[in-house]
DNA sequence: AGCACGCCGACT
DNA sequence: GTCGGCGTGCTC
């Protein structure tokens, strides 16, 4: 029996489908889009079951206005995990595919290469005797060049035939226009288009373990900087192509670089696809339509790359899979990396996850046998380890957060013709302004927090809200004069070193300086050719650069991270120290790696620089353990806000009662909260926040299923503003 | 989310 | 007398 209904999932933020009549004559199909009337409106959505039964009445239903895929737009295997993400992540799933579809996509365009038309000849064009154009060279010439297959219009152009021409011998009857023909499979061309370096010993025992199955496994490829994790990628992909299967690789949102593509490109002589954010519309619907039609052999990405729908996936590769932004912070709060093991063992694949510095959850997950552990401790060529070494700067007199011996060493490297690197995770001239005679410090009317000073532009700026002021000539409170600034940010910092050091050349790298696009691609440029001497920047100057002239790093304040209220804080701070040292230096120049604290006995810094990242990570583990963080528990996070703080906090109570009241054995749970978040007034707005607890994912996705649809019924929820967070990167 | 309906304040 | 403010309700 034919189907008469399709379920159809709408970008809606509600968590339900929608049934619509099917017209016999246009048939829909699952995982295709249909344009549907909704209320007063038309949206387009996915038909996710056709049926023949519905809760409403035949009368109730509206008719599908236009099919407009008559295939899925994603492989089977993709889907199923976009309709599993959609239930773990708590999203909507109409909502959760048109935010992983291409725009072009979401608003009807066709899912079909626009591929320019062809010409080709007429029956009579074909039979026709030579001579009969003999006035006419340029049409006869048109009509020979056919002979041998279709053209392009544009290809025919360059054959110095004018539109009027095919237009001409197109009004006699002699060429038609057809459909370009499929491009020929890059399988056909396929081959290895530069001399491969000789792997070393490791290098040679990761390829041969990964490579000696095809079926799914997950690999943990811990290689130190400078270790040839990409050479090994490489190496990995080209059995892949040569089955004629594709590569799918993803890579941190500022890694996306044209040396990284070039790298793949210059192996292989296969066509790329690449996506990123800095695509327009019709460029990443080719790049997806490419994936999806077999045109393209490997596809690297950031986040979203992950849902390319390649039907022909041989290998997954997650570079720098640590890296934060493999999860999406907004709307579809989904983890790229999570999802793609996922897709590894849906599609019956490998999956690689490279880094030199694992994230906890991977390495807790090679731990315990789930992934296969491979590691790569040699550096390649002629890298050299730097050294390092932790300044206790207990007692110490700080000119711009700097101590006496780091400025000593800075003078000594400098004098050597190096360049010098220093890390301050905070922008602006001060991060605080304060009264000298009564204490009083400026804060923001409408944020929980105090200003920043930027003394640049003579002004207090709010790091949370786009507030700014004038410096105030007065303190708030007493009217005194005698404001002083309070701790140091890059600003001042910079400007100190400039009086410090005025024989160099200073510059800041901060998201303060680098909002013009290709501003920080310029300062990076300069900085290879020596330009500057002294550079400062935040974590943003630490990912993917290599400076081989930097021979000396310092993290100016460690502090605040070893004692933040976001427990992965001493992970990033870790994660960051090990890849500046790795970025610092080379064989005829090591570098030295240097960390001012107020607390060098602190158990995980002492691990961290005695024994390096690996026994840090045990320490980590071991104390998120003892705290049952994750990745030995799963947390969701349940954030409102709304100008008053009462309802706020009323919704999270009423919404810790329903988790509470679930009907499961559920000891192993726990709520904690409603608590004010980190940041408690943001914007004007009260913010607080609910955590729930499980130990796995399966229970964590249970009871939030169960608890959502009673969430959503509060009077409170449709009041308030709010968002779940299932596995937050970022809890601060 | 959109978009309508609906009921109360300041205006051509 | 209207225009329009945003509260409430609904979308197969």
């Amino acid at each position: 029996m034919t189907p008469t209904i399709a379920r159809v999932a709408l970008p809606v933020p509600l968590h339900k489908t929608f049934d619509y009549l099917i017209k016999p004559e246009q048939p829909p199909a699952v995982g295709g889009r249909v344009k549907v009337p909704f209320g007063r409106q038309s949206k387009i959505g996915i038909v996710i079951e056709l049926t023949d039964c519905s809760e409403f009445s035949v009368e109730q239903l509206k008719q599908i206005q236009e099919v407009i895929d008559h295939q899925p737009l994603w492989p089977q295997t993709l889907y199923r995990i976009l309709e599993w993400a959609s239930r773990y992540y708590q999203y909507p799933l109409g909502e959760a595919l048109a935010t992983i579809m291409p725009g072009a996509l979401r608003k009807g365009k066709a899912a079909s290469h626009n591929d320019e038309d062809h010409w080709r000849l007429t029956r009579n064009g074909m039979d026709m005797p030579s001579g009969t154009l003999s006035r006419a060279p340029k049409q006869e010439r048109l009509i020979s060049a056919l002979k041998k297959g279709s053209m392009s219009q544009s290809d025919i152009q360059t054959l110095d035939i004018s539109n009027p021409v095919i237009k001409a011998v197109d009004d006699k009857g002699y060429i038609e226009r057809c459909a370009a023909p499929a491009p020929s499979p890059w399988q056909d061309s396929f081959q290895i288009t530069e001399e491969k370096p000789t792997l070393n010993h490791e290098q040679a025992m990761a390829v041969a373990t990964i490579n000696a199955n095809q079926d799914f496994a997950s690999y943990l490829l811990e290689g130190v900087t400078g270790s040839g994790k990409t050479e090994v990628y490489l190496n990995l992909i080209e059995p892949v192509l040569k089955r004629g299967q594709q590569a799918l690789i993803l890579v941190p949102e500022i890694g996306l670089t044209p040396q990284t593509i070039n790298r793949f490109k210059r192996r292989f002589s296969v066509p790329v696809a690449v996506m990123h954010s800095g695509l327009n519309e019709t460029e990443r619907l080719n790049a997806w339509l490419d994936a999806r039609d077999n045109r393209a052999a490997i596809i690297i990405g950031t986040r979203s790359a992950l849902f390319s729908p390649s039907h022909h996936t041989g290998i997954i590769i997650i570079d720098e899979e640590h890296d934060s932004s493999y999860k999406q912070q907004d709307s579809f709060r989904y983890h790229a990396r999570d999802l793609a093991v996922f897709r590894a063992r849906e599609e019956n694949i490998p999956i690689v996850l490279g880094s030199a510095t694992p994230s906890l959850e991977t390495l807790h997950n090679a731990k315990t046998g789930k992934y296969h552990h491979l590691t790569l401790a040699r550096r390649a060529g002629n890298a050299v380890k730097a050294k390092h070494g932790v300044l206790d700067i207990r007692g110490l007199h700080l000119e711009a957060g700097l101590s006496a011996p780091l400025i000593a060493e800075m003078r000594n490297q400098l004098s050597q013709g190096n360049q010098v690197m220093l890390f301050l995770n905070r922008r602006g001239y001060s991060p605080a302004m304060m009264c000298h005679e009564c204490g009083w410090l400026a804060e923001c009317k409408r944020c929980d927090a105090y200003f920043t000073l930027y003394q640049q532009y003579r002004e207090l700026r709010c790091h949370h809200c786009a507030v700014q002021i004038p410096v105030p000539l007065q303190c708030g409170q007493c009217g005194s004069t005698q404001l002083i600034s309070v701790g140091v940010g890059t600003e001042q910092l910079e400007q100190h070193l400039e009086t410090l050091f005025p024989e160099y050349k200073t510059i800041r790298i901060d998201r303060d300086n680098t909002r013009r696009k290709g501003s920080l691609e310029g300062y990076l440029q300069a900085i290879h050719n020596n330009e500057y001497q002294i550079l400062i920047g935040t974590q943003m100057l630490a990912k993917g650069h290599h400076f081989p002239n930097v021979t000396l790093v310092a993290l100016v304040d460690v502090d605040s991270a070893l004692f933040s209220n976001d427990f992965r804080a001493p992970e990033r701070l870790a994660q960051l120290f090990v890849q500046v040292a790795g970025r610092a230096g080379r064989a005829s120049k090591p570098g030295l790696v240097l960390l001012q604290t107020h607390h060098p006995d602190h158990a995980l810094l002492q691990a961290l620089i005695q024994k390096g990242y690996q026994d840090f990570s045990v320490n980590a583990l071991n104390e998120r353990q003892q705290a049952m963080l994750p990745p030995f528990s799963y947390f969701a996070l349940l954030r409102a806000e709304g100008f008053e703080s009462e309802p706020v906090e009323q919704f999270l109570h009423q919404a810790r009662t329903i988790f509470e009241a679930s009907p499961f054995e559920s000891e192993e749970c726990a709520v904690l909260g409603p608590a004010p978040a980190p940041l408690a007034r943001r914007a004007g707005k009260y913010r607080w926040q609910l955590i729930f607890q499980a130990p796995n994912r399966r229970l964590l996705q249970q009871r939030l299923s169960l608890a959502l649809p009673a969430l959503l019924q509060l009077p409170l929820a449709k009041k308030v503003r709010w968002s779940l967070d299932v596995e937050p990167q970022d809890m601060s």
